[in-house]
DNA sequence: ACCTAAACCTGGGCGC
DNA sequence: TGCGCCCAGGTTTAGG
């Protein structure tokens, strides 16, 4: 799925297509069933305009002139588009200009659904500031992150204390700072946890400017690709050479996610480097 | 109150 | 060709 380049870029595309149009129709495929009746959408979004496009986390959500919202999850493998289409489209609104926006999905994890302010706030009280938040310090960082007695590809990939960081990105940014994603995040000191938070943050950064990563399903809101998977650091090169040092790139499953790192590179244990 | 493992799903790619 | 297995940008839940 998305992570927060990937959702931050469909955001920022959404905002610009559909801010102030009005929904004049919906529809739903069959094999797809929203938490809630279907009667929301012609309740709450049907007939109502476009007021915001924001994002909590990695969920994107549709702010609409009824007070209520669009929220959609994509999970692994869900996308949003923009008149164009592919063969897996769950959810399709019309807008008065005659522009479509589809919500599809394969793997059926992802939502798209009709949240009420309630809702919204319970989620939200559940995630932790992004890593691109402008008031996420690094002393706020360094805090939360590293008073945590876990491997730090773990509490990385924990949402409710920073957000907006998965799979791709953790792995990428532990390799860019030198990090064994086993070792435990209260064991880094300050200074590697400043490396790692800048780190993160260029990555994140990369990912936007490079439309966001396509490995598989992932498209823009236009059907396009991104380019950051032409840029991963280790993230996918399984049984090939670090970059750095041209050692064997392990491959672990770690709490059920691959991880993929360079032993020399990124020690466990830093006597390793002394020696 | 922890932690992990499995579950939720579909489809693509690989080896045999 | 086909079957079985492993893999996948995430999150939630059941069970120890």
């Amino acid at each position: 799925m998305p992570e927060l380049p990937e959702v931050l870029t469909i955001k920022k595309d959404l905002k610009k297509e559909i801010l102030g149009k009005k929904v004049v129709s919906v529809k739903k495929e069959k094999n797809y069933k929203p938490a809630h009746s279907t009667d929301l959408f012609s309740k709450y979004v049907v007939g109502h305009l476009v007021e915001d496009v924001d994002n909590i986390a990695k969920l994107l959500l549709i702010k609409l002139s009824s007070g209520k919202y669009i929220a959609s999850h994509l999970n692994m493998s869900g996308i949003l588009l923009y008149n164009t289409t592919d063969p897996y489209i769950k959810m399709s609104l019309e807008f008065d200009t005659g522009d479509m926006l589809y919500y599809s999905s394969v793997r059926m994890f992802g939502y798209f659904e009709v949240w009420d302010n309630i809702k919204l706030n319970e989620y939200k009280k559940r995630y932790g500031k992004t890593a691109l938040d402008q008031d996420l310090s690094i002393e706020e960082f360094t805090k939360i992150i590293g008073s945590k007695n876990k491997p730090i590809k773990t509490v990385l990939l924990d949402q409710k204390l920073v957000s907006g960081i998965g799979n791709i990105y953790a792995n990428d940014a532990l390799f860019m700072s030198g990090i064994n994603p086993y070792k435990k995040a209260n064991l880094l000191g300050k200074e590697k946890l400043e490396e790692l938070f800048y780190n993160i943050r260029e990555i994140l950064n990369e990912g936007i400017k490079n439309r966001g990563s396509s490995i598989d399903r992932y498209r823009d809101l236009y059907g396009k690709m991104g380019n950051q998977q032409n840029f991963f650091r280790i993230y996918g090169k399984r049984e090939k050479n670090c970059n750095s040092c041209g050692n064997k790139i392990k491959f672990e499953k770690m709490q059920g996610r691959g991880t993929f790192y360079c032993d020399q590179c990124q020690p466990l244990d830093d006597r390793i480097r002394l020696l």
